[in-house]
DNA sequence: CCCAATTAGATGTATATACATCTTATTTGT
DNA sequence: ACAAATAAGATGTATATACATCTAATTGGG
């Protein structure tokens, strides 16, 4: 399972990456966009939660994003803590990337059907979940 | 649709890889070595082919996995190509992950059932190639 | 209030991954 | 048979990704 979900990501991202390429961005970059837009502003941490991606993963992405100036940082009452936003150019090169995007989705969607389309939303993200849970048991009795 | 396959590899890959860690390999090892088990001897292109992947990732990964000694290489009568078959180590290698890796597989088996796993299957199975499809699409109109 | 334990990120390091470009070998058109 | 086109990998480079370890800040017990 894990190496089918791992091909199968390594075909979509080359697909969606080929879209997204004139746009200047990375899917990675753009899923981080979107989930910015989503959530508005949250910490490095909690965000790592939502995309299930260590948070220092993300720090070497967001300094290249924070570097496109796509992302706006400040730190939290808790000074540990960094707090993360769209930026008024990461929201207008979301909506740019938004269509390239859309574009690919269309075409993609339009093969595997509406039905299809969301019985893989909603089995992606049960295996996601369960995923996690047992990740944290192993943790847990670590 | 790319941000929630690539989400759940990333949750998967946390999961398998700790089964993995005693084995002392990857999780991309690990499938590379399957692969090898159940082709015979192919060429880094084909490889390529079937784990959708470029096949000059291949090489980088090959060269760690040559080093380890679980990867023969040999050049074909078309000497631009590299004919690859597991090792005797690389067998001994796969059959001592594979109880780790089978371990990991059935917890989560457990939790997605069975015919939630076979939908899985044969869904990721379809997304690849329609996205594989797309890409040469693309690809022959360039 | 202080110190030990915990937590949020940063950094070092290793692998994974793709694309552009380069080299070498094969194939093709004439 | 030969030059041009194509194909298989190797190499350079950039990003993605995680874990171990480190630092600074916060929290909890006493």
């Amino acid at each position: 399972m894990c190496s089918s979900f791992r091909r199968t990501a390594r075909a979509l991202s080359q697909l969606y990456e080929d879209g997204l390429r004139p746009a200047g961005l990375r899917s990675s970059q753009f899923t981080i966009l979107q989930a910015l837009a989503r959530t508005g502003e949250v910490t490095q941490g909690r965000l790592g939660e939502i995309l299930v991606m260590d948070s220092t993963t993300l720090t070497r992405t967001l300094r290249i994003m924070r570097q496109q100036g796509w992302v706006a940082e400040r730190p939290g009452e808790d000074r540990r803590e960094r707090w993360l936003k769209l930026s008024r150019a990461g929201e207008a090169k979301l909506k740019i990337a938004t269509a390239a995007w859309e574009k690919v989705q269309a075409r993609l969607r339009g093969k595997l059907g509406e039905a299809g389309w969301k019985n893989l939303m909603q089995w992606t993200n049960q295996v996601t979940g369960v995923a996690t849970d047992l990740i944290l048991q192993e943790g847990g009795a670590k």
